[in-house]
DNA sequence: ACTCCACAGGAATTGAGGGGTG
DNA sequence: CACCCCTCAATTCCTGTGGAGT
């Protein structure tokens, strides 16, 4: 077989596992569906939409149900000439004001109607409010605004969130009747807002549980039936797949991948079949490109403190406390050219670091003589952050130095484990 | 029981950088 | 052009706190 050989033996034509792939029904949820549709029903029936919060973990059919449900309800709007309905979706991720969701939604209203869009920062919050209204005024009937991952809004800055619901009766807008549907995977974002919005957001609320492994065992036969061909999986794969996938996040979108992978694997190691043991190495795989990629996409900052931290470990003198961290952090982001932050401000980049788990964090306290501090230390391997951050030009001087030091470690280990067999 | 350390983490402030209007 | 609005990272200042030493 030819190195780029288009046989697959593996994989069919059909490519369900692209991201963009969407269902054309969705399994598994018939009971949030249906909760779904009576939330929505008073919109068919002419009435004021209800505002809908919907929460779930990621990859549990949130958006996707949100799709499907929306142009069901579209399809049976057009048989009524008294109700016209549009819908506005967006997602909040990077969206931390009230004020940015403002701006996208009327530049996202604006490209429906195919006028110029506003520019990002410089209007006063309240003309933003009008320009809001007035663009939905324009359109007129209802509007949904369909807002994804809401949870990135601030808490202390959700604004809008009120307006919208209520700006029918405080007459901000005439024509139209705006209701919303926020969807979240972070049920505390609910427990942050302030009761007014909690009262006018929350007329509905929905929960979409995580699928449980006989669920995703079900998606994922659906799925795999036209993305495989016939009999390459073996049996157990499905089902460990799935109860992988269930054990960790309950998400589809997980479940799916990993079975994908698996597959690859197959296919890159001339395997007939794709087996247990590729849905093994594929998980660990994947979750190791989860972290190098996560380590990647963090801030030039991010990646001199993980250096620090990491000169430290292979120093052998973690796990080590903030005020240590801090004074090797400024020497290296001397050496590298990168402004040094003060320490506590590092001190929320190693938290977020923290958060992110990458790192791993105890309380220590000693009291009377040096109070309490937190001692970190390097939640995943050496290997695994040097080979992230290879090929990071702004610290590639770093890495060079730290790599040249770990060998001098291992050989150091090495002589020593010779010496020991000569003892 | 009380003291006192070191620092976690909240709050206020600043200043640069995006852009608006007249 | 002068002047204003919003954002966000960064800095400075400050209060709160758990528990070993006294």
């Amino acid at each position: 077989m030819s190195r780029f050989s288009r046989e697959d033996h593996i994989f069919t034509d059909e490519m369900p596992f692209r991201e963009e792939y969407t269902p054309s029904s969705l399994q598994e949820r018939t009971e949030e569906l249906d909760d779904y549709e009576k939330a929505l029903s008073p919109i068919a029936r002419g009435y004021s939409p209800k505002n809908i919060f919907l929460y779930g973990k990621t990859g549990v059919g949130k958006t996707v149900g949100t799709h499907y449900i929306l142009n069901e309800l579209k399809d049976a709007v057009e048989d009524y000439d008294d109700v016209t309905l549009t819908v506005v979706t967006i997602s909040c991720r990077n969206l931390s004001s009230s004020y940015q969701v403002a701006i996208k939604l009327v530049n996202e209203l604006r490209s429906i109607t195919g006028r110029k869009k506003i520019a990002s920062t410089g209007y006063p919050s309240e003309k933003v409010y009008n320009l809001l209204f007035e663009e939905m005024d324009k359109i007129g009937g209802t509007i949904l605004c369909v807002l994804d991952e809401i949870d990135g809004i601030n808490n202390d800055d959700d604004d809008l969130l009120y307006r919208i619901p209520r700006a029918r009766t405080n007459s901000d807008v005439e024509h139209c009747d705006p209701g919303i549907i926020g969807i979240s995977n972070d049920y505390k974002f609910k427990e942050g807002l302030s009761p007014e919005v909690l009262d006018t957001l929350c007329d509905e609320e929905l929960n979409f549980a995580p699928y449980d492994a006989e669920e995703l065992h079900s998606i994922l036969s659906h799925r795999a039936s036209n993305a495989f061909h016939d009999g390459v999986i073996e049996d157990d794969v499905l089902p460990l797949a799935s109860a992988r996938a269930a054990q960790d996040s309950g998400s589809a979108r997980q479940a799916l991948r990993l079975l994908y992978k698996a597959g690859e694997l197959a296919r890159e190691n001339d395997s007939e079949t794709v087996t247990s043991e590729h849905v093994e190495s594929a998980q660990s795989l994947l979750e190791m490109g989860k972290v190098k990629e996560g380590i990647r996409d963090s801030t030039s900052q991010d990646h001199v403190i993980l250096c620090s931290i990491l000169d430290l470990a292979l120093d052998g003198k973690t796990p080590t406390r903030t005020r240590t961290i801090h004074e090797r952090y400024e020497k290296f982001a001397e050496t590298v050219n990168v402004d040094p932050l003060v320490q506590r401000r590092m001190y929320d980049r190693v938290s977020e670091l923290l958060r992110r788990s990458f790192l791993d964090m105890d309380v220590k306290n000693e009291g009377y003589r040096s109070g309490r501090y937190y001692e970190y230390e390097l939640a995943v391997s050496i290997e695994t952050v040097l080979e992230a951050l290879q090929n990071v030009e702004r610290v590639d001087p770093l890495v060079n130095r730290l790599e040249k030091k770990r060998n001098g470690n291992t050989n150091r280990n090495k002589n020593k484990y010779k010496q020991k067999r000569f003892d």
